[in-house]
DNA sequence: TTTCTGTTTGGAATTGTTCTAAACTATTGA
DNA sequence: TCAATAGTTTAGAACAATTCCAAACAGAAA
């Protein structure tokens, strides 16, 4: 069986299958080319517009309406997160466990903060009436000057 | 001086006033009303169509565009705060003091969490290359559904 | 196959925000 | 008090990100 060595080169989209199947949404062209980009190549942080581009850029033909539907798809399924950290754009982050963000406010990157380097010492009481969803830390870095005399 | 018991209501603008003048900002007619409406009221979380249309009930007249204008010259004078917590629309802090928010998913409405009823337990080593502006910590609240069975 | 329902698509529409150039107004100094 | 000047306001155009739409298309099931 030395040709299953290399399952990811023989069933590409085998992650994304399973990702897809687990979320109840069809396998299609669309969804299993870009839930390649999105999940073969780790933790990843993009907007609709970077995305669309990668696609385009590796010749797969999706239309700007489809990214959008299918990010927000995946992220309601629990495949993607939405990260909400600059005014007009949304970022989806492919890592949804337990973790926060740095983000550079110089180039609007972002990156992951290992869930066990950050830690909140005491959650306030929600208020009566409602129930934490989710909590989100986000440090916001300013790139120090290199240039100074 | 019994006619000087009520300052706020002779001299409806001193705060304001003292604040443009801290910033560096000509207090006219519209940024000295602007202020008012977001000074005089206790902490308060606006958008600037929100904030436009409270103008607009009071008879003041003010463009939507001066709105924007003025909420982003108080933020980056440091009379604001802005808050990023759900895409596409920014809100805005008058409380600049270190403080943290929950977030009503339901009604997209801001809540301040003070100061001491949240606390990071550890946060994480800057990258090397740049330095903390600022954390964010939002709290997303959904609420719990009263009408249940 | 055929049918059915979910999906994709291009383009128009919407939303929130910024830009622009002209009109206006607070400030300063005669 | 007035004029000059520099900062401010304005309406409307422009823009960017996202959603909506109705028609064409493509998996799934029979």
């Amino acid at each position: 069986m030395d040709k299953n060595s290399d399952l990811q080169r023989q069933r590409p989209f085998a992650g994304t299958l399973a990702r897809l199947k687990s979320a109840g949404l069809r396998p299609t062209r669309q969804r299993l080319a870009l839930g390649k980009l999105l999940f073969d190549a780790g933790d990843r942080h993009v907007t609709a517009e970077q995305l669309h581009g990668e696609a385009d850029a590796q010749g797969i033909k999706v239309s700007l309406a489809t990214v959008y539907n299918t990010l927000n798809q995946f992220s309601t399924s629990g495949l993607l997160r939405e990260v909400v950290v600059a005014p007009g754009r949304s970022y989806f982050d492919t890592n949804v466990d337990d973790h926060h963000h740095f983000f550079y406010e110089d180039d609007a990157t972002l990156q992951d903060i290992p869930g066990d380097q950050i830690a909140l010492a005491a959650l306030p009481d929600a208020p009566a009436d409602a129930e934490v969803a989710r909590v989100d830390v986000i440090v916001r870095l300013r790139r120090t000057d290199e240039n100074r005399s």
